[in-house]
DNA sequence: TATTGTTATACTCTATAACTATA
DNA sequence: TATAGTTATAGAGTATAACAATA
Protein backbone atom coordinates (compact mmCIF):
# COMPACT_ATOMS: atom_id res chain seq x y z
CA UNK A 1 0.00 0.00 0.00
CA UNK A 2 2.56 2.46 0.66
CA UNK A 3 5.21 1.12 -2.14
CA UNK A 4 2.87 2.82 -4.65
CA UNK A 5 4.07 5.45 -7.06
CA UNK A 6 2.87 9.14 -5.36
CA UNK A 7 1.45 11.49 -8.09
CA UNK A 8 1.30 15.24 -6.87
CA UNK A 9 -1.43 16.90 -5.89
CA UNK A 10 -3.93 18.72 -8.02
CA UNK A 11 -2.46 22.50 -7.92
CA UNK A 12 -4.55 24.61 -5.62
CA UNK A 13 -7.02 27.14 -7.64
CA UNK A 14 -7.21 29.74 -5.22
CA UNK A 15 -8.56 31.99 -7.18
CA UNK A 16 -10.53 35.24 -6.11
CA UNK A 17 -13.88 33.42 -5.16
CA UNK A 18 -12.12 30.57 -4.36
CA UNK A 19 -12.06 29.33 -0.27
CA UNK A 20 -8.65 29.18 1.34
CA UNK A 21 -6.60 25.86 0.77
CA UNK A 22 -6.78 25.47 4.17
CA UNK A 23 -10.56 25.95 4.73
CA UNK A 24 -10.77 23.44 1.49
CA UNK A 25 -8.60 20.60 3.17
CA UNK A 26 -10.91 21.50 6.13
CA UNK A 27 -13.72 20.74 4.38
CA UNK A 28 -12.18 17.39 3.00
CA UNK A 29 -11.40 16.42 6.16
CA UNK A 30 -15.06 16.88 7.59
CA UNK A 31 -16.39 15.04 4.84
CA UNK A 32 -14.35 11.79 4.76
CA UNK A 33 -15.00 11.97 8.83
CA UNK A 34 -18.91 12.59 8.55
CA UNK A 35 -18.77 8.76 6.69
CA UNK A 36 -16.62 7.54 8.78
CA UNK A 37 -18.83 8.35 11.79
CA UNK A 38 -22.14 7.55 10.13
CA UNK A 39 -20.28 4.21 9.55
CA UNK A 40 -19.11 3.51 12.63
CA UNK A 41 -22.94 4.51 14.13
CA UNK A 42 -24.47 2.39 11.96
CA UNK A 43 -22.31 -0.91 12.73
CA UNK A 44 -22.51 0.08 16.29
CA UNK A 45 -25.99 -0.32 16.91
CA UNK A 46 -26.49 -3.56 14.47
CA UNK A 47 -28.64 -6.50 15.67
CA UNK A 48 -30.24 -3.92 17.90
CA UNK A 49 -33.45 -4.34 16.50
CA UNK A 50 -33.53 -0.67 15.85
CA UNK A 51 -32.46 1.41 12.78
CA UNK A 52 -30.25 4.03 13.12
CA UNK A 53 -32.71 6.78 11.76
CA UNK A 54 -35.24 5.03 14.10
CA UNK A 55 -32.87 5.46 16.95
CA UNK A 56 -32.86 9.64 16.56
CA UNK A 57 -36.31 9.63 16.47
CA UNK A 58 -37.04 8.09 19.64
CA UNK A 59 -34.16 9.99 21.65
CA UNK A 60 -35.98 12.82 19.64
CA UNK A 61 -39.34 11.61 20.90
CA UNK A 62 -37.93 11.28 24.55
CA UNK A 63 -36.20 14.99 24.48
CA UNK A 64 -38.84 17.02 23.00
CA UNK A 65 -41.86 15.03 23.69
CA UNK A 66 -44.70 13.81 21.53
CA UNK A 67 -44.66 15.70 18.02
CA UNK A 68 -46.57 15.03 14.69
CA UNK A 69 -44.62 13.35 11.64
CA UNK A 70 -44.46 16.51 9.49
CA UNK A 71 -42.82 18.30 13.11
CA UNK A 72 -40.19 15.37 13.54
CA UNK A 73 -39.62 15.42 9.89
CA UNK A 74 -38.93 19.22 10.14
CA UNK A 75 -36.53 18.60 13.21
CA UNK A 76 -34.55 16.07 11.61
CA UNK A 77 -34.42 17.43 8.75
CA UNK A 78 -35.75 14.79 6.16
CA UNK A 79 -39.08 14.95 4.06
CA UNK A 80 -41.97 13.97 5.25
CA UNK A 81 -42.28 10.34 3.11
CA UNK A 82 -38.97 9.70 4.91
CA UNK A 83 -40.30 9.75 8.12
CA UNK A 84 -43.76 8.24 7.80
CA UNK A 85 -41.49 5.41 6.60
CA UNK A 86 -39.53 5.80 9.79
CA UNK A 87 -42.95 5.99 12.30
CA UNK A 88 -44.31 3.12 10.39
CA UNK A 89 -41.58 0.82 10.99
CA UNK A 90 -41.29 2.14 14.87
CA UNK A 91 -45.09 1.64 15.07
CA UNK A 92 -44.96 -1.66 13.96
CA UNK A 93 -42.44 -2.88 16.37
CA UNK A 94 -44.53 -1.01 19.18
CA UNK A 95 -42.01 1.31 20.19
CA UNK A 96 -43.70 4.72 19.60
CA UNK A 97 -47.90 4.95 19.04
CA UNK A 98 -50.34 7.16 17.83
CA UNK A 99 -52.90 9.42 19.07
CA UNK A 100 -55.12 11.55 16.94
CA UNK A 101 -54.90 15.42 17.28
CA UNK A 102 -57.52 17.03 19.64
CA UNK A 103 -58.90 19.43 16.93
CA UNK A 104 -57.11 18.63 13.69
CA UNK A 105 -58.17 15.47 12.43
CA UNK A 106 -55.42 15.44 9.51
CA UNK A 107 -52.72 14.64 12.23
CA UNK A 108 -51.33 12.61 14.59
CA UNK A 109 -49.80 12.48 17.35
CA UNK A 110 -46.17 10.37 17.80
CA UNK A 111 -45.64 9.13 21.40
CA UNK A 112 -42.84 6.96 23.26
CA UNK A 113 -44.26 3.59 24.48
CA UNK A 114 -42.78 1.61 27.37
CA UNK A 115 -41.37 -0.43 24.88
CA UNK A 116 -39.98 2.53 23.21
CA UNK A 117 -38.18 4.49 26.46
CA UNK A 118 -36.88 0.51 27.31
CA UNK A 119 -35.41 0.67 23.58
CA UNK A 120 -34.00 4.32 23.77
CA UNK A 121 -32.04 3.16 27.12
CA UNK A 122 -30.72 0.33 24.78
CA UNK A 123 -29.49 2.56 22.13
CA UNK A 124 -27.99 5.02 24.28
CA UNK A 125 -25.92 2.19 25.89
CA UNK A 126 -24.80 0.52 22.76
CA UNK A 127 -24.71 2.88 19.73
CA UNK A 128 -23.86 6.02 21.52
CA UNK A 129 -22.03 4.87 24.18
CA UNK A 130 -18.78 3.59 21.95
CA UNK A 131 -18.87 7.95 21.03
CA UNK A 132 -19.39 8.52 25.06
CA UNK A 133 -16.70 6.56 26.41
CA UNK A 134 -14.32 7.48 23.26
CA UNK A 135 -14.45 10.53 24.36
CA UNK A 136 -13.78 9.55 27.81
CA UNK A 137 -11.02 7.86 27.79
CA UNK A 138 -9.13 8.97 24.82
CA UNK A 139 -9.15 12.59 24.93
CA UNK A 140 -8.78 14.81 28.28
CA UNK A 141 -10.83 17.36 29.60
CA UNK A 142 -9.22 20.47 27.04
CA UNK A 143 -9.92 18.24 23.98
CA UNK A 144 -13.31 17.73 25.35
CA UNK A 145 -13.93 21.11 25.62
CA UNK A 146 -12.86 21.37 22.41
CA UNK A 147 -15.07 18.95 20.77
CA UNK A 148 -18.12 20.01 22.18
CA UNK A 149 -17.69 23.49 21.13
CA UNK A 150 -17.19 22.29 17.71
CA UNK A 151 -20.38 20.29 17.83
CA UNK A 152 -22.35 23.49 18.64
CA UNK A 153 -20.28 25.56 15.67
CA UNK A 154 -20.83 22.51 13.12
CA UNK A 155 -24.46 21.88 14.42
CA UNK A 156 -25.04 25.83 13.69
CA UNK A 157 -23.99 25.68 10.10
CA UNK A 158 -25.99 22.54 9.11
CA UNK A 159 -28.92 24.63 10.62
CA UNK A 160 -29.12 27.40 8.48
CA UNK A 161 -30.85 27.10 5.19
CA UNK B 1 -45.12 22.21 16.47
CA UNK B 2 -44.85 24.40 19.94
CA UNK B 3 -47.98 23.83 21.70
CA UNK B 4 -47.38 20.13 22.07
CA UNK B 5 -47.44 18.90 25.81
CA UNK B 6 -43.79 18.25 27.17
CA UNK B 7 -42.19 15.10 28.84
CA UNK B 8 -39.67 15.07 31.18
CA UNK B 9 -36.44 13.37 30.45
CA UNK B 10 -35.63 10.25 30.99
CA UNK B 11 -33.81 10.03 34.11
CA UNK B 12 -30.23 9.70 33.72
CA UNK B 13 -28.88 6.53 34.74
CA UNK B 14 -25.70 7.43 35.83
CA UNK B 15 -24.59 4.49 36.90
CA UNK B 16 -20.97 3.21 37.81
CA UNK B 17 -20.09 2.36 34.71
CA UNK B 18 -22.01 4.30 32.38
CA UNK B 19 -20.56 7.81 30.94
CA UNK B 20 -21.42 11.01 32.45
CA UNK B 21 -24.60 12.82 31.48
CA UNK B 22 -22.21 15.47 29.96
CA UNK B 23 -20.62 12.96 27.53
CA UNK B 24 -23.98 11.18 26.68
CA UNK B 25 -25.62 14.20 25.52
CA UNK B 26 -22.16 14.94 23.40
CA UNK B 27 -22.46 11.72 22.07
CA UNK B 28 -26.15 12.22 20.52
CA UNK B 29 -25.49 15.87 19.52
CA UNK B 30 -22.68 14.23 17.50
CA UNK B 31 -25.39 11.28 16.12
CA UNK B 32 -27.22 13.92 15.05
CA UNK B 33 -25.00 16.19 13.81
CA UNK B 34 -23.33 13.37 11.22
CA UNK B 35 -26.55 12.98 9.82
CA UNK B 36 -27.53 16.41 9.40
CA UNK B 37 -23.70 16.69 7.55
CA UNK B 38 -24.39 13.16 5.34
CA UNK B 39 -27.63 14.69 4.40
CA UNK B 40 -26.36 18.01 3.24
CA UNK B 41 -23.51 17.03 1.92
CA UNK B 42 -25.67 14.27 -0.28
CA UNK B 43 -28.04 17.31 -1.40
CA UNK B 44 -24.93 19.67 -2.04
CA UNK B 45 -23.46 17.50 -5.22
CA UNK B 46 -27.30 16.76 -6.61
CA UNK B 47 -26.89 16.59 -10.49
CA UNK B 48 -23.43 16.73 -10.34
CA UNK B 49 -22.74 13.04 -12.11
CA UNK B 50 -20.44 11.38 -9.10
CA UNK B 51 -22.14 10.26 -6.30
CA UNK B 52 -20.69 10.68 -2.56
CA UNK B 53 -19.03 7.70 -2.19
CA UNK B 54 -17.35 8.12 -5.58
CA UNK B 55 -16.61 12.11 -5.22
CA UNK B 56 -14.74 10.52 -2.04
CA UNK B 57 -12.45 8.07 -4.04
CA UNK B 58 -11.50 10.24 -6.73
CA UNK B 59 -10.45 12.99 -3.95
CA UNK B 60 -8.76 9.96 -2.43
CA UNK B 61 -6.59 8.88 -5.66
CA UNK B 62 -5.85 12.95 -6.19
CA UNK B 63 -4.18 12.68 -2.37
CA UNK B 64 -2.67 9.84 -2.32
CA UNK B 65 -2.04 8.30 -5.85
CA UNK B 66 -3.04 5.01 -7.95
CA UNK B 67 -3.99 2.28 -5.47
CA UNK B 68 -5.68 -1.21 -5.46
CA UNK B 69 -9.29 -1.76 -4.55
CA UNK B 70 -7.96 -3.38 -1.38
CA UNK B 71 -6.11 -0.69 -0.78
CA UNK B 72 -8.75 2.08 -1.78
CA UNK B 73 -11.70 -0.03 0.63
CA UNK B 74 -8.84 0.12 3.59
CA UNK B 75 -8.67 3.48 3.35
CA UNK B 76 -11.76 4.39 3.57
CA UNK B 77 -12.98 2.01 5.87
CA UNK B 78 -15.49 -0.13 3.62
CA UNK B 79 -15.47 -3.45 2.68
CA UNK B 80 -13.65 -4.32 -0.74
CA UNK B 81 -17.30 -5.41 -2.17
CA UNK B 82 -18.28 -1.91 -1.52
CA UNK B 83 -14.88 -0.26 -2.96
CA UNK B 84 -15.24 -2.66 -6.02
CA UNK B 85 -18.92 -1.57 -6.58
CA UNK B 86 -17.83 2.73 -6.58
CA UNK B 87 -15.13 2.43 -8.82
CA UNK B 88 -16.70 0.03 -11.33
CA UNK B 89 -19.25 3.01 -11.45
CA UNK B 90 -15.99 5.39 -11.91
CA UNK B 91 -14.35 3.20 -14.16
CA UNK B 92 -17.65 3.34 -16.89
CA UNK B 93 -17.68 6.98 -16.39
CA UNK B 94 -14.41 7.06 -17.55
CA UNK B 95 -13.33 8.72 -14.30
CA UNK B 96 -10.74 6.47 -12.77
CA UNK B 97 -8.64 3.80 -15.05
CA UNK B 98 -7.21 0.75 -14.36
CA UNK B 99 -3.66 -0.56 -14.86
CA UNK B 100 -2.40 -4.45 -14.51
CA UNK B 101 -0.16 -4.38 -11.34
CA UNK B 102 4.17 -5.24 -12.53
CA UNK B 103 4.12 -8.23 -10.89
CA UNK B 104 1.14 -9.04 -9.13
CA UNK B 105 -1.28 -9.95 -11.32
CA UNK B 106 -4.53 -10.48 -9.10
CA UNK B 107 -4.22 -6.73 -8.50
CA UNK B 108 -4.96 -3.28 -10.37
CA UNK B 109 -3.94 -0.01 -9.65
CA UNK B 110 -7.15 2.37 -10.18
CA UNK B 111 -5.65 5.99 -11.34
CA UNK B 112 -7.56 9.21 -12.21
CA UNK B 113 -8.31 10.08 -15.50
CA UNK B 114 -7.77 13.75 -17.16
CA UNK B 115 -11.61 13.66 -16.89
CA UNK B 116 -11.87 12.60 -13.43
CA UNK B 117 -10.27 15.59 -12.37
CA UNK B 118 -11.73 17.50 -13.91
CA UNK B 119 -14.62 16.33 -12.37
CA UNK B 120 -13.14 16.23 -8.95
CA UNK B 121 -12.30 20.31 -9.55
CA UNK B 122 -16.00 20.30 -9.80
CA UNK B 123 -16.69 17.87 -6.87
CA UNK B 124 -14.56 20.51 -5.08
CA UNK B 125 -16.24 23.57 -6.27
CA UNK B 126 -20.20 22.29 -5.45
CA UNK B 127 -19.74 19.70 -3.02
CA UNK B 128 -17.24 20.87 -0.39
CA UNK B 129 -17.74 24.16 -1.32
CA UNK B 130 -20.77 24.93 0.83
CA UNK B 131 -18.39 23.97 3.95
CA UNK B 132 -15.43 25.73 3.37
CA UNK B 133 -17.81 28.92 2.45
CA UNK B 134 -20.25 27.99 5.63
CA UNK B 135 -16.45 28.28 8.01
CA UNK B 136 -15.02 30.96 5.61
CA UNK B 137 -18.04 33.35 5.99
CA UNK B 138 -19.80 32.30 9.76
CA UNK B 139 -17.15 31.33 11.94
CA UNK B 140 -14.16 33.89 13.03
CA UNK B 141 -11.10 32.73 13.48
CA UNK B 142 -10.84 31.29 16.75
CA UNK B 143 -14.01 29.25 16.08
CA UNK B 144 -12.08 28.15 12.51
CA UNK B 145 -9.40 26.71 14.56
CA UNK B 146 -11.49 24.73 17.45
CA UNK B 147 -13.54 23.22 14.27
CA UNK B 148 -10.16 22.39 12.75
CA UNK B 149 -8.49 21.00 16.07
CA UNK B 150 -11.77 19.01 16.89
CA UNK B 151 -11.68 17.25 13.01
CA UNK B 152 -8.25 15.87 14.13
CA UNK B 153 -9.40 14.69 17.37
CA UNK B 154 -13.00 12.64 16.40
CA UNK B 155 -11.18 11.12 13.37
CA UNK B 156 -8.29 9.83 15.87
CA UNK B 157 -11.35 8.44 17.43
CA UNK B 158 -12.90 6.99 14.40
CA UNK B 159 -9.64 5.58 13.31
CA UNK B 160 -9.10 3.26 15.75
CA UNK B 161 -10.28 -0.25 15.35
C1' DT C 1 -55.85 26.66 -1.83
C1' DA C 2 -52.71 24.93 1.70
C1' DT C 3 -51.40 21.31 4.81
C1' DT C 4 -51.01 16.47 6.61
C1' DG C 5 -50.07 12.28 5.60
C1' DT C 6 -49.81 7.97 2.44
C1' DT C 7 -48.50 5.02 -1.51
C1' DA C 8 -45.50 3.84 -5.24
C1' DT C 9 -41.10 3.78 -7.06
C1' DA C 10 -36.15 4.40 -7.55
C1' DC C 11 -31.41 5.31 -6.31
C1' DT C 12 -27.22 5.32 -3.19
C1' DC C 13 -24.56 3.05 0.05
C1' DT C 14 -23.12 -0.66 2.38
C1' DA C 15 -23.12 -5.30 3.96
C1' DT C 16 -22.63 -10.73 3.84
C1' DA C 17 -21.96 -14.90 1.28
C1' DA C 18 -20.05 -17.51 -2.29
C1' DC C 19 -17.11 -17.68 -6.00
C1' DT C 20 -12.65 -17.43 -9.36
C1' DA C 21 -7.96 -16.47 -10.20
C1' DT C 22 -3.48 -15.84 -8.59
C1' DA C 23 0.25 -15.99 -5.10
C1' DT D 1 -3.78 -21.58 2.39
C1' DA D 2 -4.08 -16.65 1.87
C1' DT D 3 -5.08 -12.64 -0.87
C1' DA D 4 -7.34 -9.78 -4.74
C1' DG D 5 -11.24 -9.15 -6.84
C1' DT D 6 -16.14 -10.25 -8.71
C1' DT D 7 -21.06 -11.52 -8.62
C1' DA D 8 -25.41 -11.98 -6.33
C1' DT D 9 -28.47 -10.45 -3.03
C1' DA D 10 -30.44 -7.75 0.71
C1' DG D 11 -31.49 -3.99 3.84
C1' DA D 12 -31.24 0.93 5.39
C1' DG D 13 -32.05 5.49 4.19
C1' DT D 14 -33.66 8.86 1.48
C1' DA D 15 -35.72 11.14 -2.49
C1' DT D 16 -39.54 12.61 -6.01
C1' DA D 17 -44.17 12.25 -7.79
C1' DA D 18 -48.95 11.60 -7.35
C1' DC D 19 -52.68 11.16 -4.42
C1' DA D 20 -56.57 11.50 -0.50
C1' DA D 21 -58.39 13.72 3.41
C1' DT D 22 -58.94 17.70 6.02
C1' DA D 23 -58.45 22.62 7.13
Amino acid sequence: MADLERQPHSPAPDSPGEPSAELAEAAARLRVLTGALMRRLRAAGEGSGVTLSQASVLSRLDRDGPATTVALARAERVRPQSMGATLAALEETGLVERSPHPSDRRQAIMSLTGEGRRQLADVRRTREGWIARALAERLDERERAVVVEALGLLSRLTEED
